[in-house]
DNA sequence: GCCTCGAATTTGACGATGTCAAGACTGGTT
DNA sequence: AACCAGTCTTGACATCGTCAAATTCGAGGC
């Protein structure tokens, strides 16, 4: 028996095993994706995902640009609420911190050094790996650039590269994500209170004399 | 030939294992430790490991433990340096970046969820898994705890938790750690720079008003 | 000195995995 | 009808983690 391809449909194959391999890695996390039970699960061959994908390095590096795509969506989504600066920022830190909470198993996987190796080695040059971190890690922080420089022009926030300053709160956010995942228990208050705090301390930094 | 012992001398071949297999991962991250690859590099057959470890996790977990270790030993070290609160604090932030410059690999895998989900499930109850936390990766965050509660007394640092503070630090500077291990290129400002301004401003948050 | 016992280590074996090479099916073109 | 390129499957191989059985080895009693 050959066996129908089910609901493989009009889209492609490759779709539908990215976001397979997604789901896999989503619930147990690197370890639970093998190209054989990704076959399995999307009722195909063994090898079939080599026609798409080089290697299983190449498939996990697009899961994880696909999942720095949908943060970025997240986050932009969480930065157009209306309100002063602060608020919007929060917003947005609290969407990167969400999703972490969410999908620590995609988190971890955006940030593990399997992605990025492969991304330099494969990607052939440096400019190009570069680029791969502006299009899928830093779109997700376009928007605060923008509402940072919105700021500035409006004078409640001093002149200053916006990137440094989005860098600086992109930091901070990361960090929290990592301590609330790593076991939530020993924090000390509440993961939105340390968010809170420490945006509002970044963001004062940069205030204008005035 | 059976062949000889080399220099497993005295020591403990769990030692020599342990270190081994640290090295293995510090060059090539963790998908570059196989036992077998571990056997051959120490001289042992790909079984013995086996008798120390009853796991691949759970050998893994205690390289990250000992990471953990270096780690402490490193920021405590930097701690002990002359000067103000920020000029310690500083001092110590760098440390933890510093090392994560130095070992990414051993950096990246402390935090893996394979270290996390391990030390969870295998030391059964929750609370040795917070245990294994404060001992590992709190202590490296202890001599912090200390230095701020010393300002405290000195009326240079609002009275608050310590550890909330402790915790704000640690989570910028692993922020920071992670951005920088990403790819250097992509930072506005050096590393350096970016730790010292946020540390300032995270510090003057719990200034006292005075 | 020999023997025994228990721990430390090795060898054998099994299922699972990543990957390559070769083959087979498919639809459309000439 | 013959061909063809794209798509997918099957077969095969080395490697891996791990368990069970076998082996080596060193110390203590006779």
């Amino acid at each position: 028996m050959t066996g129908v391809r089910i609901p493989n449909s009009a889209t492609n194959l490759e779709s539908l095993l990215l976001s397979t391999a997604e789901g896999l890695i989503a619930d147990g996390g690197l370890s639970a994706l093998s190209l054989r039970e990704l076959g399995r699960e999307a009722g195909v061959s063994r090898t079939a995902p080599y026609h798409y994908f080089a290697d299983k390095a190449a498939l996990v590096s697009k899961v994880g640009a696909s999942s720095f795509a949908r943060l970025a969506d997240r986050i932009d989504a969480a930065l157009v609420t209306a309100g002063d600066l602060e608020t919007r920022c929060l917003a947005g830190l609290r969407a990167y911190v969400g999703f972490a909470l969410d999908e620590p198993h995609l988190f971890r996987l955006m940030f593990s050094d399997v992605l990025i190796r492969h991304t330099l080695m494969h990607d052939a040059t440096m400019a190009t790996a570069v680029a791969f971190r502006n299009d899928s890690a830093l779109r997700a922080f376009r928007g605060f650039a923008e509402a940072i420089s919105a700021a500035q022009a409006a004078h409640e926030l001093a002149a200053e590269d916006p990137m440094l300053i989005v860098q600086t709160l992109w930091a901070y956010a990361h960090g929290v994500a990592e301590l609330a995942l790593g076991d939530k228990i020993t924090l000390v208050g509440s993961v939105d209170d340390l968010l809170e705090s420490g945006l509002k301390a970044l963001l004062d930094r940069y205030r204008p004399a005035d």
